[in-house]
DNA sequence: AATCATGTTCAAAGCGCTTTGGATGACGTT
DNA sequence: AACGTCATCCAAAGCGCTTTGAACATGATT
């Protein structure tokens, strides 16, 4: 069922159908209760990409996913991040639509996207330090909103963050109240921008207490179980072991986990650890009392609030770039407590 | 850029231009390289929407996520897979779009989607028992590949799975064979077809082999880390506990060896777990000597093919429906050991 | 009675592409 | 010289919508 169809079901014209259903004030009400009451009957949808040729717009928005082809790494964070966004875009009878793409070819998928007129906007995902991809879009003039901040990165854009620095700072002083003096940080790559902003974090508030800066104690790596679990293992049999762990994911706190208990040593009594937690569905932080203390921040609930702030965007292009800065929340679990004597 | 500006730019006609690009044998290899030429000059790239309005294909594929709204649950599987599908798409120049569906919606989005001409055909997650998408989508008539099997479901379609019935009859062999017989399941939600199936698959390696079903050693959930430790915390404490547990989920398996850690016990000398493992990125299962026994099967080519499958029915909607089944492969890790005597 | 505003409807153009059904020459055949 | 045959190329229609500009009643105003 088509305009065209339909309209001659009504002997109307495809103009007035159209208007209509599009909610045109020029229509009498009769006639606009006619008219959807034939739509639903006939389960009459208009075509989205008929529509798009018409108006301009793709009524679609664009999420690039890199992969880079070394190591192959999807971000557990993407699943619950698109289901926020999605919710928001059905709301708003937009579709989302997913590029895969290899590191390399990313610039080409954008280009393609804006030459292509596939999409209206696009979300960037996992912005690193400088991240050459905001410059980009810029110049494009596809309208876009990031995932996160690009430090180095002069020009303002839309963006929505969690306060990683205030957060593993107020981790940090949290665990330095307990009395822990030898903290340690297993942190994410540290090209990635929300990573450094947490090593900052956590950084700032040791200085801030006189504590020094250890090497051994600061990891970086990609945040698999195993990173955690190798991490907390070599610092633990190494000189000067931690007493506390700041964690930046919480599939590496199940490895840290691992590597304490291994040792026969209590988490939140022999040594405290603080994750972050980014309220992914399948890795719940435990149940009325959660099993970690965490720095914790729903990336779902960020998809929905990033995809509403693009949308905003496309529908009013001369809007300044807007920002959000979520605050996480401090949860305190049981894997804290006070430094041992 | 758009093909009348090129064509004009060359001083061709828009239907020459068309043909060059596409690969029609009436037009003179001159004429051919010097509009390809120009194309890539100008970094022309067809509109996708105009293309399918005039071809009446979509190229594009969905993905309909249905999120139940109860449990708000993520598939953690989901991102690994739609970047394998994502994979073939991209080769092959087509768009994937993603629909996150309240569970209860589903039934209007495939009708949306069907009827809008949004996409040529979808991809079905997550088949339960007698899923009543099958149906429905054999009514629209809209092409569709399951990554799963759907038991009940009389007529044919097309479909990619592992061979979880083997893959876990396998496994309990496997556990059977060093010598144990209390052997727990802990096991996904069994509405879901890839659960009934891998239970199948255990229960009768049992039966086989004259070992009792006891419901005891039988739980069924989601398979977060939380439920992987609950199960196993409950069987270890209770009578009759199991000196191997088989697991759905590696996430959950690290919520079974945590409880058995807990307990002072040793994995693989004390108690041995062998875990299905979809090899997500994100998620590995350790280095030389994978840390777990486990049945294996990649997520991520499971979509690659799925996707490549469900492409050849969009080109070919004549062919008759292809199925795949996949055997896992059985690791030997570290997780298992002869029963203790 | 002529004019005007108002409310309602429509025909047709246009969005960027593909594709049908010719045109147009160049060339060899009869 | 007239005729097919090819190899190339093109004008125009059509895909399903929106939107412009105009037409047509209707009733109120002069």
């Amino acid at each position: 069922m088509n305009l065209k169809e339909l309209s001659q079901n009504l002997g109307l014209s495809q103009t007035t159908v159209s208007r209509a259903l599009n909610g045109y004030p020029e229509v009498s009400p009769a006639t606009r209760a006619r008219v959807e009451e034939a739509a639903r009957a006939f389960n009459y949808r208009p075509s989205n990409r008929a529509k798009g040729l018409a108006t301009g717009k793709a009524l679609a928005i664009g999420h690039v996913i890199p992969v880079s082809n070394k190591h192959e790494m999807v971000n557990p964070v993407f699943g619950d991040f698109i289901a926020g966004a999605g919710e928001t875009y059905s709301r708003h009878g937009y579709e989302m639509i997913l590029s895969i793409v290899d590191d390399e070819d990313e610039e080409q998928v954008y280009r393609g996207l804006k030459s292509r007129r596939a999409v209206d906007g696009v979300i960037v995902h996992g912005p690193r330090m400088d991240d050459p991809r905001i410059g980009l879009l810029h110049d494009l003039g596809l309208p876009f909103a990031v995932h996160g901040r690009a430090s180095g990165v002069g020009q303002p854009y839309t963006w929505l963050d969690v306060n990683n620095r205030s957060a593993f700072a107020r981790a940090t002083a949290f665990l330095y109240d307990l009395g822990h003096r030898r903290i340690a940080l297993i942190n994410g790559l540290e090209m990635m921008d929300f990573a450094h902003r947490r090593r900052d974090g956590y950084a700032h508030a040791l200085i801030e207490r006189d504590l020094p800066l250890d090497p051994m104690l600061m990891r970086s790596g990609e945040m698999t179980e195993d990173f955690g679990y190798r991490s907390t293992a070599a610092m633990l049999d190494g000189g000067g072991p931690p007493t506390a762990i700041l964690c930046s994911s919480l599939i590496s706190a199940l490895g840290v986990r691992r590597a304490i208990e291994e040792r026969g040593l209590r988490m939140g009594v022999d040594v405290s650890v603080v994750t972050h937690d980014d309220v992914l569905s399948y890795l719940q932080n435990g149940g009325d009392v959660p099993i970690f203390t965490a720095t914790r921040s729903s990336v779902r609930e960020a998809g929905r609030r990033l995809a509403a702030m693009l949308l905003d965007h496309v529908a009013n292009p001369l809007l300044a770039p807007q920002n959000q800065l979520l605050e996480a929340e401090l949860m305190v679990g049981q894997s804290t407590g006070p430094a041992p004597s």
